[in-house]
DNA sequence: ACACAAGGTGCTTTTTAATGCACTTTATAC
DNA sequence: GTATAAAGTGCATTAAAAAGCACCTTGTGT
């Protein structure tokens, strides 16, 4: 999963929870203008950040061995 | 997956492909430094320095939604 | 005991994430 | 059109990650 596609998979999660940037960045106990800047995919947030982020939306990060081409 | 897990995955992984801190910091192109400080649970590294080094040993970051106890 | 390789740590500098504040943009509702 | 809410952005400050260097520790082999 790519950058990009973590930072697109939390934004539509909190959108689909209908919580404002507001509302996640208080629960999640960090900055508004953390949270603006790494769902703009400006940023390069610290594991940390996203983990209180994601955890707030009811999700985890993982790691997994990547698929390989044989795998398709 | 806590961070803890997160870190302690990654240094399973480089042990059982046999590749030392040196060659996986050169491979990832991360600092020496920066992945002594990771695997030794001291560091908060950003997401891209976490996916850096993840890319290398062939697994990737990803989000998922959590378990709950009813999931058990 | 010694040499070597690999991992861990203290110190430092440079870079950048995290944050707050104020402002702009955009969409929605009146 | 204008108020309101939500999201995005520029600027500045503070805290911390990234990095290199030197050194210590530990284990392995001779």
């Amino acid at each position: 999963m790519h950058f990009h596609q973590l930072i697109k998979t939390l934004k539509e999660r909190r959108e689909a929870l209908q919580v404002t940037q507001y509302d996640l960045a208080e629960l999640a106990g960090v900055g508004l203008r953390t949270l603006k800047q790494v769902e703009s995919g400006k940023g390069n947030p610290t594991v940390i950040t996203l983990q209180k982020i994601a955890d707030v939306l009811g999700m985890e990060l993982c790691l997994k061995v990547k698929a390989t081409k044989s795998d398709i």
